[in-house]
DNA sequence: GATGAATGAGTGTTCATTCAT
DNA sequence: CATGAATGAACACTCATTCAT
């Protein structure tokens, strides 16, 4: 039953099946003909949507990486008022989002981070999603605080945030996003109130 | 030449090997043949002192759990007075030890929690390590804060010393131990801060 | 875009896509995919043209034994005598046309040559090529040397012709054309030297 | 039913299985997988002895090039005198050994010759094969001719030896040796009957 | 105690072919 | 006429494991 424009539809159902395989036996075993049988297509179809199975790979991570994005910039957009820290806890809220912190998405980055020392383009992309997180928490520091100190509030509270988020995900039980959020907004306040103190 | 009492020699020599393969090529790559041909042995007799690949990797797990264990405590000995503070900084200090942060122990880390998240015999091993950073912790802040406080500062400054980890480990460039604890430290002032102000 | 007229223009785009295949990447290698690439035409339109794979190699063959036919043939009509000899230079000189000895042709003929010792399509046409070449040879000793003379110095040209070909064809350089046929004009001088004697 | 010092036997079994495979499937269909199966191991084993599959193939190439090397050289062994004629008949008939006329033998060489084409580890080995018979044939004509003409004499007997070899193996009947010498022995003594005339 | 020969299942990938559009 | 989506078998190769020596 061959159609044409299947890419995008593809595509996506296969990076699905990929996290659905990556949840239920881990990435070492999470093999082509395994995602294959999930998505019900066969085997060589991977190969012709993605280049091999490592282009499948990147392309989930992007997908993860891009769905953090997106639940990051859908909290901005609700946002009533612009202050640092209104911004700062939707970019907390963003990473505890439900397409980040769901049994996938979780075991795959995982799977992803450990991947990804050994594997060039993997790297890099981990390397951007990193970078990303930072920057966005130091702007929004530097609106409040000196350069040095806005760049340690920030390194302190993306690994305080990534921190949470891996404790959460290797705990085994589901993930308890209100108490994770409530221990990174009180990071940011004790952050926050330096600022006040240092200006006064 | 067989000798008696090779074993804890050939033990400790193949769990070296299994980290340098790891550092090397990645878990996944890591094959038996790959790591008994960096130990200078034969492949057959990884299956002679552990039962199989499995047990080669669980022990490697454990070897890198008793160094960290080893680090806190060595550092405790130093202490000179026994205060929160000073348990709180030897425990973050031994977390950033030298064990802990070199290239094979932080790869083969990431390596363990991906695995353990489908392997139960690397998960019990991976949740008795969190809990045990969680409890020395908790242990230290009880001394100090209510029970619930306390407990919310365990979780925050084990995500945080995690989390610094996992970023330093990501980076990609050679881990800052001084930043990461100065950081660390700072969080640990401010819980500590708190306890003063709750007291009087 | 259909056209009517379309089979030979696309049979020919294809026939010269697969010496070109075979040129770049060896007959292994050169797939169907391959092939379509190099034409610029679709998968699918090979099956269309040509009943399958194997229908376009026969094609491909058949286009080079042609073209060697169309080579000697071409040289018969500029000649102004008919003696054997001038024949026998004719079909020499065929032999080594620029149409036989481009590297497409070389490496594709040698890769013919292998298949046909396992499929019977193939080696029908090659002997049939194999027998031409020794008729038309044949033939023309024919008309100076006595029946047995006359094969075996067939024979003998078929052989040196063909040998001089495949180690032009291996030897890895360019063919040198002038240095091949004259070693062939010398052996051909030579046997019609014995005809006179013999006649004498 | 493991043993020790296996090596050369299994790497003798293993060369013999795909002359085999070869002559009775072709190169292309010679998986690995049938190869074991005629040499009644498993597949793995190929892998264990030569680094891959190009490797057992370049190694049969080796035994076949050694093969020929022997024949001339039992010949040689066995000529009462050194004389050029002598030599070079002796090399003649080395060539058309039943070890190089078999069908197995032919069509390895065949396949080789193609693949050789486009994989320079063949392409290496086949090149010291020509050159090793141009050069000893041009060794014994320098005897009794002048440089230039010993050259063009050494490469029209390669050419012919080489192109009666081929003929004969894709003529589909069995060689015909005793009629392929003889060609050549006339070649041969046309060439040295030249030489008497140049000293006279 | 230690070796390395041997297995065979499993991997990612390629491929000729088919066929709905 | 032409496309390219889709299949599924076949491929070379890797690997953990076993076991005779």
């Amino acid at each position: 039953m061959p159609k044409v424009g299947m890419q995008p539809i593809r595509r996506s159902q296969l990076i699905a099946a990929t996290l659905e395989a990556v949840d239920q036996v881990g990435m070492s075993d999470a093999s082509i003909a395994y995602i294959a049988r999930l998505a019900g297509v066969s085997n060589g179809i991977i190969s012709h949507y993605f280049q091999d199975k490592n282009g499948l790979l990147e392309a989930t991570m992007r997908h993860l990486m891009q769905a953090l994005s997106e639940a990051v910039h859908a909290r901005y957009r609700l946002l009533r008022e612009d202050t640092p820290q209104a911004r700062l806890r939707a970019i907390i809220d963003g990473n505890f989002d439900e397409t980040q912190v769901s049994g996938p998405a979780m075991k795959t980055w995982l799977a992803f981070w450990a991947s990804s020392m050994h594997q060039p383009s993997l790297r890099r992309l981990q390397r951007v999603n990193d970078q990303r997180l930072y920057s966005n928490l130091c702007g929004q520091f530097r609106r409040v605080l000196p350069q040095p100190q806005a760049r340690a509030a920030a390194r302190g509270m993306a690994a305080l945030i990534d921190g949470l988020w891996l404790r959460g995900a290797l705990s085994g039980e589901s993930f308890d996003t209100r108490q994770a959020a409530q221990i990174a907004y009180d990071y940011l306040d004790l952050q926050l109130a330096k600022a006040e103190t240092a200006l006064s």
